[in-house]
Formats: structure tokens, sequence, C-alpha cells
DNA sequence: ACCGACTCTGCAAAGGATTGCAGAGTTTCA
DNA sequence: TGAAACTCTGCAATCCTTTGCAGAGTCGGT
């Protein structure tokens, strides 16, 4: 039923070689030749088996991303670059959803590993060691997260925490609440290594934490805040954040006047929040691009071990409403 | 450097068709003998290459999945469905987003045809004369979007639509809105059809739209609701439903008291809301599985042409604070 | 002792594409 | 005119599995 490459041969009255070649080269096949079988080939509505192709070039033309949790809001949006880079490219995308479980993550790794060129690690949950065992099954891209000299797009988290500090200096806070997410994680870190820089200003940090960096981690984290008497919170993520935001209003502690809350990842209900979320927007869609560009470099130029391994992408602090100037004590 | 069944069968001291057969079918290989092999396959690592599998068999054990947009926050739950689902029942899926673009969907189920054994069509943008040119290219599962007798499954709006009106009805409101959402899809039809139900009561509805169904659709949606003196809004989904109330605090309507809203798809952010967005939830995950289920299905037992080719899952209303008593005029 | 019925295993042919090698034409240049 | 150098095309092997067919052995029954 479907159209092979021996009906196309067979139809445009040539070989099946050269049906191959007016495809993958070209150049070697007469102009007129070249049209003819091309022509006869889109008449037929022939396309290339991917599957014999990658049998014998070694190749299939498709990329696995795993994702820790396509409910998180900030997973969906980087897929998104992912899916638009790679299509450009000509490869197709395998997705995979590890439920934020590591043993799942090898496991799907290892059964993808057959079927791609590559596979891209969103925020891994994998341990070291466990990295080890899937390291070399197949080329892999990390977006945020450092693992030794691998190929990795990373978020400067770092960055925009400095950014969100400026501006809750600029306001004039003085006591900052930072809500910690998952400790170990290397998005947390990257926040923390942000945090130093209040060291600049007249300002003090109270690190509170860790939460689930979740809706329903936010009334927990926000009593702590308040207990603590600061006068503004910035929260691992949006989604956390929000979660404060909804306690405060509960409490009657209202935003921005008495309590500013900054979020991070500028996720699609962040700003249609009341008020509006202040928060470091990420640049998913790029990021997922960038680890595409990333993996097709890997593959193409291969030996050379030429090409930068890693993409830092700043982030952007976005100021809504959720934050201003303290009340005055 | 990766081991093939070869490699197993020389290291096992057996051909190559004993060890395909350790693995498809069993009892026709002497215990010991499978025994062995398998061992021998495992200490090696050996994984079976699908894609040569597929080459003989037909069957590529690989499913597609095309949604209209990654960034709506309702496809996302269902692809966690259809993923789970999936690796259960042994496949792998590849995910395109089709960017809302009719004309993408068609391109990208003929390019996956090839790759998979089925495609599950997302809330399909096609119109029917583009489904005639994909349908027949590979075994197609929609997904909200009923087209004449191929395999669906719906989500059954129209029943979540009468709840909402049956609550409405019952807080005493006379005069609603019902803000459309892309006239020509299904999903729309479908609530409009639900909408029929108001004429148990002594309700006026007022149609208004189509509106994007997106956050930015709903200032615009919720003037001309406002100006037709309604006391209750009914949108196509949360989205619009979030942006109606965004605009309403901005105009200092209050949400119950003057205007109750309610709005579709139960998206995370809806019980995030303030106030929290009485909403009609989607079994989303399960329509996921699903339609996974219903594909399985399709494929093997083919020919028999048995089994139910439709699947309906009902919603629920789920009433929070964005519902009340009208205000006496 | 022989035959049929089983059980288990191996050979070899697919399946759809790519590609090294060689052959058939054509052009260039002496 | 002939040889060398190209350009273009076809043959056949190859990638990794699965599977129809047949051969080798075992067993029970007569």
């Amino acid at each position: 039923m479907p159209v092979t490459i021996q009906d196309v041969a067979r139809e445009a009255g040539v070989s099946v070689s050269t049906v191959s070649r007016a495809f993958t080269v070209p150049d070697l096949v007469k102009d007129e030749t070249r049209q003819h079988v091309l022509h006869t080939a889109e008449r037929l509505g022939y396309r290339p088996n991917r599957a014999a192709r990658g049998l014998i070039t070694g190749k299939t033309g498709n990329f696995g991303v795993i994702v820790p949790d396509l409910s998180n809001p900030f997973f969906p949006t980087v897929l998104k670059g992912v899916q638009a880079r790679a299509r450009e490219a000509d490869y197709a995308v395998f997705l995979a959803d590890c439920d934020e479980n590591a043993t799942e993550e090898i496991a799907l790794v290892q059964a993808m590993a057959k079927q791609v060129d590559g596979v891209i690690l969103c925020s891994s949950r994998m341990s070291p060691s466990q990295l080890e065992r899937v390291v070399g099954t197949t080329s892999l891209v990390f977006i945020n997260r450092q693992v030794r000299d691998h190929p990795a797009v990373l978020m400067g988290a770092a960055g925009g925490m400095r950014q969100a500090i400026d501006h809750l200096a600029a306001l004039g806070h003085r006591r900052v609440a930072f809500l910690n997410g998952p400790k170990a994680s290397w998005s947390n870190r990257e926040r923390r290594r942000g945090l130093r820089h209040s060291a600049r200003y007249d300002m003090e940090i109270v690190e509170l934490g860790p939460f689930a960096p979740r809706f329903e981690g936010g009334p927990h984290a926000a009593d702590l805040a308040i207990a603590e008497g600061v006068t503004a919170i910035i929260a691992f993520n949006d989604l956390l954040a929000l979660g404060v935001m909804s306690r405060l209003a509960d409490r009657g502690v209202s935003v921005p006047e008495e309590m500013s809350v900054v979020g991070f990842d500028d996720i699609p209900m962040a700003g249609m929040a009341t008020p509006p979320l202040t928060t470091v927007a990420m640049q998913n869609e790029r990021a997922g691009r960038a680890a595409v560009d990333l993996l097709v470099n890997l593959l193409t130029v291969s030996g050379a071990e030429a090409g930068d391994l890693r993409r830092e992408l700043d982030c952007q602090l976005i100021v809504r409403a959720s934050t201003g100037v303290p009340a005055r004590s």
C-alpha cells in the first residue's frame, strides 16, 4: 500500500539508486533525470521510509525529550521550542514524561537510545551515579543541569535573581525572604548563588524551606515569611509565589502594600494573577531551540569536537504589580 | 558499537533465528535454550532495533500525537495521559505542535505516517476536506472532534454545560451570557448544544463572540457582557474566563456579587485565581489514555472491526467562588 | 524395527533504503 | 583520431530483524 522507492523507480524508468540519489545527493544526477524523478515521486506521493534509511545510515532523524512533569507549565513551553526547532532541522521528536522519577528517566533514555540520534534532558532528576549509566548510550544535551563537560543550555537564574534584588533594594526593602525549592536541584543552587548579590546592599536575606515548588507549597511558606517579619518574598518559582499570594490574600495581607512578592519562570498565569506577579522570565522556548541546535551541532561535527558545548541564556525581571515600596514600620 | 542480534547469537552459540524467537515467540524455543539466550542478551545489554523490526513486521511500535498549541495548558494534561498509557502499552510517542495551523497539521500527519502505527489528533483544526486527504494515510483517533465514523474520544461538554446552567439557575440567574470560542470547532458546537438546556428554566441566554480562546480575548468579551446587562457569564474556556475576571476587576465589578463567571477546562490556574473560578472540569488525562486504548484496540483487532469506536467522557462542574447569588437589580 | 507426529533449530529470503564500485556515454585535449 | 577525464547511472551488498520452510532429532505406538 505505501509507495516505496521501488515504485518510484519503476514508474520513472530508472533504478532505485538514481531515485535515492535524486533525494540525498542531487548533484550526482543529471538535472533532467532528477526533475523527472522528483516529479514522479511527488505524483505518487512517495515519502522515504526513515526507518529503512536509518538502518543503513545509522541516523534515525529523531530526537528524544524527557521532561520531569508535563503538568508543570514550565516544561510545555520549552517543549514547544524544542519541537519547533527540531522540525526546522527536519527531526521528529519523541516525548517522554518521567514523573519526576529518576529511575524512570534512566529506563526511558535506554529505551529511546536505539530510536534516536540524541536526547534532551530537561531538569534531569538523575543523581550523578545514575547519569554515568546512561552517558554514552546516546548523545545527551541537558537543559538546566550542569554535569561535567556535557553540552547543556542553562538559564542563568543567578542573573535574574540579581535583578530581583536590585529591584527590591531600589524600592527600599531591607529584609527579604527567599523560599527554597528542591534543595538538590541545579535550579535552586543557581538562584541561591544570585542571592549573594544582596551583600551589595543593606539587605538581609532570610532563607526558608525547602518547599514543594507547587501552588500547594505556598500557604505554609507565606505563614513562615510573615512570621519572619520580612517586607518582601522571593519564591523559587511562580507556582509557589502564587500559592503565597493566595495565602496572603486570605490572611488580609495586601500585596504589594504590606508584602512584595517575586516569582521565577513567568508562567502564563503569572500575568493573570491579582495582582499580576513580578517575576523573572526565563527564555524557555529559546532554551528549547538552543538545546536542539546544540544537539544538531554535536551530531554533525561529531569528531571535530568543535563548537561551544554550553549555551547560557539570561533572564529578565518583569516588574508587574506584586512589588512596591514597603510600608514604613 | 551497539550490540545486535548477531552478537547475541554468536555469543550464545545459536542462530539469529533462535535469538529472535526467544524474544518474540518464547514457546517455540526450548526452555533451556531460551534461558541461555535471554541471559546472554541481558549480559550484553542487547536491545532489539525497533526500526529493523518495523521494517519487516510493518509495525513501528510508535504513536504520533498532534496538538494545536502546547502553550494552551489544556493540552499538556491530555498529553500526559497519552504518554503514560502509551508507555504501559509499550509504545513510544512522537509529539508535534501544529500551532493551530491546519495545513501544518496535514503535513505533520503525512510526515509521521511512515514512522508510526497511528496518530492521535487533539482538537483537530482541519476542515472536512482536508481531513479526507489524510484519512487512510494511517490509523487516526480523534480527541474532541467528531468526524463521521472515525474512532474518537469526546469530552461531553454539553453535559458540563447543562450542569453549569442548573447551577446558575439554582442561584437565581435569569439572564446569562455565553462567550463563544472558535465557532467552527466541535468543542464550541458541543457547548452550545448544552446551552439549549436553559429552556427548562426561565433563563435567557445571550450569545456573544466568537472570541479568541485566550486570556487576551477576555477584556473585550467582558465589556460586551456588562453592556448586555447579564448577571452571569459562561466562557468558552478558562483562559477566556480569567481574562474576563481580570477586566471585571479593573472595572470595579465584583465577582461573584455583581457578576458570576463560569469557565471550562479546569486548568490549574483556575483554582488559583481570585476568586477561584467555578468551571467545568474535563477528564483530560483520562481522555489521553482512552485515545491510546482506542488506537491499540484498532491496531490489534484490525479486520474484526469490533470494539467501540467512540468513547465519551463526562464532565464535572466544579463550584468555586466565582459564582453566587445575583445582586437584586 | 519402522513410521508418523512432535519439538526444536537453522537457512535464507524478505523489508526499504544507501552507497562503493564499475560500466556506459560524453567531452576535452593533444 | 585516440586516449584521458568526466559525468551519469545501475548492480549488488549492506543495515538488523522476522518468518516460512525444511531438516534433525526424539518419542510413542504398532
